[in-house]
DNA sequence: AAATAATGGACCTTTTAAGGTCTATTGTTT
DNA sequence: AAACAATAGACCTTAAAAGGTCCATTATTT
């Protein structure tokens, strides 16, 4: 998967790996929609790059029992316990840009 | 992030590590959704995972430069020049079941 | 403590995906 | 080579997200 790919490649990109995932398991669109509760036109959707949910995405994974990928995204940085006692909490806000004269 | 949750839950788990990559980032919602090409709302629906689709996600994780992530759900498996003479080309479509008289 | 911007949430309209069904094509099996 | 199911693609209707705007709340800064 190239990274200087445009969004709608990435769409694409990202959906031949779910079939990839799918064939493997030898399974067919139809039989994935029924185990992951959705309609076969969301699986084709996903697998085409043609416009999906997140919704469906997260079903879909499920059922391929690749859910515990969504959990990948952000890993929580560790901190000692000794870190923990001066850490400030973490951010629940962007902060405002000082100089800058927001518009 | 449990993996015994509803997908609506874990699409709130999801939404949440979107959220921690910005905050680590110190960017507002408003300029991430900017920089994504994708409205305010997209932004906030996917951090509160209150529903998205598949293209905001791509466009915001580009614009958090973690697009990579998602090439790695189905990584390729390497296959050995010898092996790859004896290999069968993949699958394109799923097989039917042998016995199973389909309905 | 006061000022202020970031965020949450509601509302509206437009766009798009979901869900359902049917047909044409084509990979796979026998 | 023939049979047949898996997939692509089109079409329609319904549901839901995108995009835009406004206001209330609250974290952060000074």
């Amino acid at each position: 998967m190239n990274l200087e790919k445009t969004a709608e490649e990435m769409e694409g990109a990202f959906g031949q790996q779910l079939r990839d995932l799918r064939l493997r398991r030898n399974i067919n669109q139809r039989q994935l929609a029924e185990r992951a509760g959705v309609a076969l036109n969301a699986v084709k959707n996903l697998e085409s790059g043609k416009g999906a949910t997140l919704a469906s995405l997260v079903k879909v994974l499920r059922a391929l029992e690749r859910a515990d990928w969504l959990a990948t995204l952000a890993p929580t940085v560790a901190i000692s316990p000794l870190q923990m006692l001066k850490a400030k909490q973490a951010r629940q806000r962007a902060s405002r840009p000082k100089g800058t004269p927001h518009v």
